[in-house]
RNA sequence: CGGGGCGUGGCGCAGUCUGGCUAGCGCGUCUGACUGGGGGUCAGAAGGUCGGAGGUUCAAGUCCUCUCGCCCCGACCA
């Protein structure tokens, strides 16, 4: 392709609003332009490299056996009312009715296509001589954010690979599972993402049940605790803590005090009021847990973590209690919650750390007053400890006696094992063996198409733009005539150009009438892996300058043969990304 | 949904607090000349409903009211 032939509308300066560097170079880069908060367009050099991120996702899912199909994006909002969803999802899920003749049809944009899937296996599978069967698609899915942020990382409009398995046994569930998981790893390996697997909140089937793939990133919107020993590694909902030192420190004990505190409530508040560290109060939260109200006790600067309270207290339905209930059941507004006097009216939870402490500071159970000196064990007691918050950086590893290390990442990809939930709900079932009716048991597998290419430059780029390996780069290979008025120069370059397209490279020609500057600095922004630079200069002698976007200093090479060598660096690249990972990973250290 | 910020030629910004003449600057664009290996120089030119509506005033980019949009933090996230 001739640059002056195509599109390519670069920034020289950061739009307004534009903050984490994936958002800012694709926008300089001129990969996208947004048409609205949540949406953008793709420009011709943002479309090649998400194509070529699609080929590999699809390429590697049908290597897995997985089929390709297509939903379409609307479907009848009956669907999503027969799995409950509509309730479910909320405004994320965007409705509409259209007028008809004589009537109106409601209907949805999918936000994913579980119910799609569920209702056409329905119709037609009724045997288990037809399972097990893994469909995918990859599509566009819309879900009305609440919050489009970060350029393409969480935007109302994306496209999505979804696969489904269906299957007759648990065992099968697993191997289809199994190799999914695996797909996923070759995916990002692949796209030279540096990723990590993580357990994730498992829902029914429980267990080893589902897994995010996470892309470490400093502006991540996900929290992931990780053991560098022995590999552990889970998102912060999910993360367990290990044993933790919870005996008390050998200092004495403060009598029961009651202090003034009128209008303070919140830690911070409290904290700085009466001088004293955050870990040193104990935060009483009154959750309604399948209705009744229970009392959770957790260190003054640690954050509960619901699934796990959830579990300690053996409950479906979680939510924090309304002003009415705390005021009811504390006799306080909110924020004045404290365990004294609490016990025998509702259960007590408390988290492990709480065991460790000695005079600590809580709510009064009366407006505008908090308590000093309470000591766990002789001011109250409470009904149950468990592990109630969320793991942080530092805490014991769950595994192994190392410690645990919190990062940030992008979700790229999820896997998960479903059950029986939507087979269930929508009727697909099928005729086992023993002639009985069964539920289909389902998995369903996603990939965000375009937070690999967010994910790939927020990881990738240095002051002057983008470093795409080989494997996504809209195209392989930069050429850039030094001189287009001269004539020995362009005609070398138009002849490496066609030898290497006709090599099979991906080669974008930098035809145009600008100066070195000019030229360079969009080689640098936009990234292509390898610059060939031809000039008079190197003519003279019959060499081209080459170099790799990550490279510092160009090397020379013979013009004659030149296309050849190319294509091969290429072939081996596009394969393994061999030079840009040791590139990447010697810019690490 | 709570808190904060921002809307001024294509892009990035100044001007708004303290109302006043033809609304500036940088970049980009166009024409011509010189130039030609990391955003070059000179000469000339085009391009703006100051997000929108209403109001105050002799006079509004500037003050008031409403409204639309965008960004950030938080809450939320099958």
């Amino acid at each position: 392709m001739l640059w002056t032939h195509t599109f390519i509308p670069t920034l020289k300066e950061t739009p307004e609003g534009a903050e984490i560097p994936s958002h800012v170079l694709m926008l300089r880069a001129g990969m996208i332009s947004q048409v609205m908060a949540g949406a953008y367009t793709y420009l011709p050099l943002g479309l090649r490299a998400l194509r070529k991120a699609e080929h590999i996702v699809r390429q590697e899912m049908d290597a897995a056996g997985a089929i390709e199909l297509l939903m379409p994006a609307i479907s009848p909002i009956s669907l999503w009312e027969r799995s409950g969803r509509v309730e479910a999802f909320g405004e994320v899920l965007i409705k509409f009715a259209v007028q008809r003749p004589g009537r109106k049809v409601h209907m949805a944009l999918g936000p994913t296509h579980e119910e799609v899937i569920t209702d056409l296996m329905a119709h037609r599978i009724s045997s288990y001589r037809q399972l097990p069967v893994t469909l995918y698609q990859i599509q566009t899915k819309f879900r009305n954010e609440e919050r489009p942020r970060f350029g393409v990382m969480r935007t109302s409009e994306f496209l999505m690979k979804d696969a489904y398995s269906f299957d007759a046994t648990l065992e099968s569930l697993n191997e289809s599972y199994e190799k999914m998981y695996a797909a996923y790893c070759r995916i990002f390996e692949r796209c030279a993402l540096e990723y990590l697997p993580v357990e994730a909140e498992s829902g029914p089937i429980g267990g080893d049940a589902s897994h995010e793939f996470m892309i470490p990133a400093e502006n991540g919107e996900d929290t992931v605790l990780h053991c560098r020993d022995c590999g552990y590694a889970a998102n912060q909902e999910r993360a367990e803590i290990g044993t933790r030192d919870c005996s008390r420190p050998d200092v004495p004990e403060q009598p029961l005090h009651k202090v003034a505190t009128p209008g303070v409530s919140t830690i911070e508040q409290v904290s700085a009021l009466l001088n004293i560290r955050p870990r040193d109060l104990i935060k009483t939260l009154i959750y309604e847990a399948d209705g009744r109200p229970i009392a959770v006790l957790l260190r003054g600067d640690h954050e509960a973590n619901e699934a796990k309270i959830r579990r300690a207290a053996a409950v479906g339905e979680l939510t924090l209690a309304a002003p009415e209930v705390i005021e009811a059941v504390t006799g306080a507004a909110v924020g004045f919650a404290g365990p004294v006097g609490l016990a025998g009216k509702l259960p007590l939870y408390a988290d492990h750390d709480v065991r460790a402490m000695v005079s600590a500071v809580t709510g009064a159970n009366e407006a505008d007053a908090h308590l000093t000196g309470v000591c766990p064990g002789r001011d109250f007691t409470a009904d149950h400890f468990a592990d109630l918050r969320n793991a942080e950086d530092g805490d014991p590893c769950p595994r192994c006696s190392s410690k645990l290390t919190q990062r940030y990442a992008i979700e790229g990809g999820h896997v998960f094992k479903l059950g029986t939930k939507y087979s269930e709900a929508l009727g697909a079932r099928f005729l086992d063996h023993a002639e009985q009716q069964q539920s289909i048991i389902m998995g369903c597998y996603g990939i965000g198409i375009n937070r690999i290419l967010a994910g790939l430059i927020e990881t990738n780029h240095d002051a002057h733009g983008i470093i795409w390996p080989v494997s996504i780069a809209p195209y392989e290979v930069l050429l850039v005539p030094m001189k287009t008025g001269d004539e020995a120069t362009m005609q070398a370059a138009n002849r490496l150009y066609a030898d290497l397209q006709a090599a099979g490279v991906d080669v974008l020609m930098d035809d145009r009438d600008a100066r070195a500057g000019v030229k360079f600095n969009d080689a640098d922004l936009i990234g292509i892996p390898l610059r060939i630079v031809i000039g008079p200069r190197g003519l003279k002698d019959g060499r081209l300058e080459v170099k790799w976007r990550w490279e510092r200093e160009p090397s020379m090479l013979p013009v004659e043969g030149a296309a050849a060598a190319i294509a091969e660096w290429m072939h081996h690249e596009r394969a393994g990304s061999a030079r840009f990972r040791k590139a990447r990973s010697i810019a690490a250290d």
